[in-house]
DNA sequence: CTCTTCGTGTCAGCTTTCTGACACAGGTCA
DNA sequence: TGACCTGTGTCAGAAAGCTGACACGAAGAG
């Protein structure tokens, strides 16, 4: 194997790139045993935070289209473990919510996967995790903004 | 809409996973003009640093499977933009090159992918910049080593 | 030398996600 | 009131990525 140390990049983005696949790997691997994708996870969990959400805010919530949200929620549906009106009450939106099934089955997800975010802290001090979280905020904030300006 | 500003969650993953979201947009939107996707730039920029890297390398390189990786050398090869040799020199391994035309394209995605790390980078002091990258380092090692464990 | 293990390139099929497009509801503003 | 714009749900097609599987070469263990 050809593994020697070069530093293939200094590049913050690259480290961040490679961050998240490592972290979805890991989720993947524990939601696995439950028959569980991470877009599915995160749907049920935002539902569990904010019950009621329509399928577009599920999407950005999850950072994928609408058309793909659609697709799972209606599996989620079908398999009930979420429920949407028939009928919109106002507009066009269908406000989604768990099923006592849903939130039986978030609940194994979510010791799955606070597992996995804990593993992912091992080693950092509180100092550094809030440290973190600024610092991701603060690209966040940076790109989004040039992002409407440019 | 439904913004008001509710903690979402207070997950270091979840804020990973949105600012690996938003830089790929960003990435995306500077390609796009240029026919290139992040996949196919990662491809490029690695090949040209690391000459002679093997599909599979490349794969790990770009976190895709061989197989994705693979259908993109195909492209990247009956395009021009790269060369792999007919017969593997030693084993099964075929070493990629960029061609001139290759490192050209390269050149202007590069410009085009560092002003958006750039952006990204902006409103934060080096010592920032250096916690950032300890700290995203520290996120892989605890997952891989978890992983390799569990 | 033989056997086992590991990494590799590649074929096939499938799943997930995305882009493009349409009609409709609600709010804004003249 | 009517025009306009934004957001939404949804349909259809295409693209990108993944899993599973196979055969082959290299390297190490016995």
């Amino acid at each position: 194997m050809n593994q020697e140390g070069v530093d293939l990049e200094r590049s913050l983005g690259y480290l961040l790139k490679e961050a998240s696949s490592v972290l979805r790997s890991a989720m993947e691997e524990v939601l696995r045993p439950l028959g569980m994708s991470v877009t599915h996870y995160s749907c049920l969990e935002l539902l569990a935070q904010r019950p009621g959400l329509s399928n577009s805010e599920l999407a950005r919530g999850a950072f994928v289209t609408r058309q793909s949200m659609n697709v799972l929620l209606q599996n989620l549906e079908r398999e009930g473990y979420v429920t949407r009106p028939a009928e919109a009450p106002v507009g066009k939106v269908l406000p989604t919510r768990l099923t006592p099934r849903g939130r039986r089955s978030l609940e194994k997800a979510t010791v799955a996967v606070r597992s996995v975010e804990v593993r992912m802290l091992a080693g950092m001090t509180e100092t550094e995790q809030s440290g973190a979280f600024r610092i991701l905020q603060s690209m966040i904030h940076s790109l989004r903004d040039g992002n409407a300006g440019a």
